[in-house]
DNA sequence: ATAACAATTGGGAACGTTCCCAAAATCTGC
DNA sequence: GCAGATTTTGGGAACGTTCCCAATTGTTAT
C-alpha cells in the first residue's frame, strides 16, 4: 500500500520536486500551465500529502486539543460540535481526551497533548486549581490554551468562554419565586468548581433579596453525576428540611434530584418545582421536563477554537474574554399549566 | 519555544546521534553505561520524542480514528471509555468524528481519517449500505477497519462486534408478555440501521410465538431522537391503535415515546409498560427508570481495540466476529412493585 | 543581435528520527 | 602481544515536504 508521494508525481510528469511543490502550494513562481499539468497528475494519481511530512517541516501538528470532564451528558457533544463547525474544511484536526471529573487524568492528558505538539488546546476544568501550575508552564512553553465553561481562577490571563453564572441564577431563581416558592434550595455541584460556587452566589443574592435566605436550603453534592444529587437530596431530607422548591448546578443533578422526589411521590411543581442550569437536551428528555438556563453551547464551541485561531495566528494577541447571553426556558418542571413551553 | 531533540542529546554529550537513538530504542547494540548516561541527560534536558519525525520515518501515525453517529447520548462515550482504557499508556491517540446521523459526513470523516493515515479505524455505521463500496476501497487501500454495534451486511468480511440483538429482543420482549402485556408495540429505528431489522425480528419471534403478532403494532421511526419516537407515538394513536406495552429500538426512542404518554396522563406500566435496548445511563436517568438490554459497551470498545490492534500486527490475520453477552435489567417501567429493580 | 532583466525550473539542505554499514574500541585465546 | 572476533560507536541515507539559491529559459530594449 504504497502512497503516492511528490516524486511519484515529479517523475511521471519529469519534473522537479520542487517545481510540483510549488504547483500544490499555490506558489506565483510557476507557469499556470505547469501548475495545472501538476494539479491533474495529481488528482489522477490520487496524490494526498503527506500530515507527517508536512508538521515535521513545519514544527505545527495542524491539530487541536480538545479535553472535557465528562461525555456522559450531552454537554461536551454540543461543544464538540460547535468546535467542528469551525474547523471542518479547515487543516486542523481535533483530538479530544475526557478527564472523567479527575484531575489526575486531566494532567495526563494536557501533556500527552503537549507532547503531541497541537497547535492549541481548548479545555473545561475538572477542577479549578489542581492542575494550575501545568496550565501556566504549558502555556510558558508556547501551546495556547482556551478556557471554556468551567474556567480557571482570574488570576490565570487566558482567554475564556462562559456564560454570565451569577446573575442568570439570580434571574432563575427569582422565577421560581415568582411562582410562591419560598422554601428554594441550591442544589450546588462541588465547590472546587468555579461555576458552582458563582452559581450559588446568584442564588443567594435572589434569596437575600427577597429575605428568604437560609443555610440549611445549601447543600454540596460531592460530583455532578445524577446520582451524586440522589444522595445529597436524601441527605437534605433525613435532615428535616422543609423545602419547595430546587435551584441545581446542572441538568444531571437537577434530574438526579427530581426522580428521587419522584420515588417519594412528591408532585413536580406543585410540591416541588425544579430548575436547572445547562442547556442540553436532558432537561427535554425527562417528565416533566425542566426550566432551565439554556447556554448557547454551540455558539461557545465556535467561540472557543475561534479564539483559539486567533491566538494561534498571533500568540501576542489579547486574552480575549467572550461572555454569551444564554436562554432562560420555563417548561413544566416550574410551571404547572401547558403554556409558557418551549 | 525551541524543543529538545536527539541532536541537543548528542551535542551535550558529545555522542553521535545514532548511539542516543540506540539509547532512547532500548537497542541491545549499546553499553549499559552510555544508555544510562543519555537516559539521564534526556531526562535532564526533557527530552521528548517528536512524533511528526516518529511518523513519517515508520509510515505510521501512530493514531486510531473512531467514527460514531452521534455523541447526543452516553452511547458512543461508554464505547470512548473501553478504547480509552485498552489505549493509555500506549502509544496510539484516539481521534473521535462524528456523523450525526449523516452518511455523507461519515464518507468525508472516513476519508479525513484516512488521509491523516491512522493506523486503523473502529466505526458504528450510521447507514446500512450507503458508503458500502468505501468500506472496501478504504479496506483494499491498507487501512483495517473494525465495525461495532451497528454494522454493516455480512458480505463484507470484516472483524465485527456487537451483542446477539436478535435472541435478546426475544428475551425482552418475552418478559413483556409474563407481565401480562398483550399488545406489544415495536417501536423500531429506521429500517436503514441493521440493528433495528434484527431487534424486530426478535421481537416478532417472540409474539409469533404467543399468536399476538399484529402488523399494526410495528411502526418506523424517522430517526433515533427521542422527538422521531414522539412523532411516532402520535402517529400510532391517532390511527388508533390499542396497545399496553412498547419495546423499543433504544433508550432514546423508548424515553421519547414515554414521556409522550405521561404526557397525555398514561400511566407507566400500569396501562402502557416500556422496555429498551441500550445500556446507556439514559434509562435509569428517567423515571420511571426504564427496563432495558444493558449492553456492555465499555467491554464493546475494550474488544473493538483489542480487534484493530491484533489486525494492525498482523493484516493477514482472519476477521473475527466477537458477540458479546448483554444482561436484561428489570426496572419499574415494566414492574410496578419496587422489587427487581437494580 | 545582445545585454540586461524577469520568469520559470532544478538542486539540495533541512525538519527529527531510525537504521544500515563501516569504523573504532575492546575483548578473546594462544 | 597480536590476530581475529566482538562490542560499541559514528556517518550518512532515508522518510515526504518546503524553500533557499542557483541555473536555465524567455522577454525586452537597445
Amino acid at each position: 500500500m504504497k502512497r503516492v508521494t511528490i516524486k511519484d508525481i515529479s517523475k511521471h510528469l519529469l519534473l522537479s520536486t520542487s517545481t510540483v511543490s510549488r504547483a500544490l502550494t499555490d506558489d506565483k513562481n510557476i507557469r499556470k500551465e505547469t501548475r495545472e499539468k501538476v494539479l491533474e497528475a495529481a488528482k489522477e494519481l490520487g496524490y494526498k500529502p503527506n500530515p507527517s511530512a508536512l508538521n515535521l517541516k513545519s514544527g505545527k501538528s495542524n491539530s487541536i486539543g480538545v479535553i472535557v470532564p465528562e461525555m456522559i451528558t450531552p454537554f461536551s457533544s454540543k461543544i464538540l460540535e460547535g468546535i467542528q463547525n469551525v474547523l471542518s474544511g479547515s487543516k486542523f484536526r481535533v483530538i479530544v481526551a475526557q478527564s472523567n471529573e479527575n484531575p489526575e487524568t486531566e494532567r495526563t492528558n494536557l501533556l500527552m497533548m503537549e507532547e503531541f505538539r497541537v497547535d492549541g488546546i481548548i479545555i473545561n476544568l475538572c477542577h479549578e486549581t489542581y492542575n494550575h501550575k501545568l496550565y501556566q508552564e504549558i502555556l510558558d512553553r508556547g501551546t495556547p490554551m482556551i478556557f471554556f465553561d468551567r474556567i480557571p481562577p482570574s488570576n490565570l490571563d487566558v482567554p475564556k468562554v462562559l456564560v454570565n453564572d451569577q446573575s442568570t441564577s439570580t434571574t432563575m431563581v427569582e422565577h421560581l419565586i415568582s411562582t410562591g416558592k419560598k422554601r428554594i434550595v441550591n442544589l450546588m455541584g462541588p465547590k472546587t468548581i468555579r461555576n458552582a460556587i458563582q452559581r450559588a452566589d446568584g442564588y443567594k443574592k435572589a434569596l437575600y433579596k427577597y429575605k428568604l435566605f437560609d443555610d440549611d436550603l445549601v447543600i454540596e453534592t460531592e460530583g455532578t453525576s445524577f446520582i451524586h444529587a440522589k444522595e445529597a437530596m436524601k441527605r437534605l431530607i433525613e435532615k428535616g428540611v422543609v423545602f419547595d422548591a430546587i435551584f441545581a448546578f446542572t441538568d444531571s443533578l437537577a434530574i438526579g434530584a427530581m426522580n428521587y422526589l419522584l420515588e417519594k411521590k412528591y408532585r413536580i411543581p406543585e410540591d416541588v418545582a425544579i430548575a436547572s442550569f445547562s442547556g442540553t437536551e436532558l432537561s427535554q428528555m425527562v417528565f416533566p421536563p425542566l426550566s432551565t438556563v439554556e447556554q448557547p453551547l454551540v455558539e461557545m464551541g465556535e467561540t472557543a477554537v475561534e479564539l483559539l485561531l486567533e491566538k494561534i495566528k498571533n500568540p501576542t494577541s489579547k486574552n480575549r474574554f467572550v461572555q454569551l447571553k444564554p436562554e432562560l426556558i420555563f417548561r413544566r418542571s416550574t410551571i404547572a399549566q401547558q403554556s409558557h413551553q418551549k
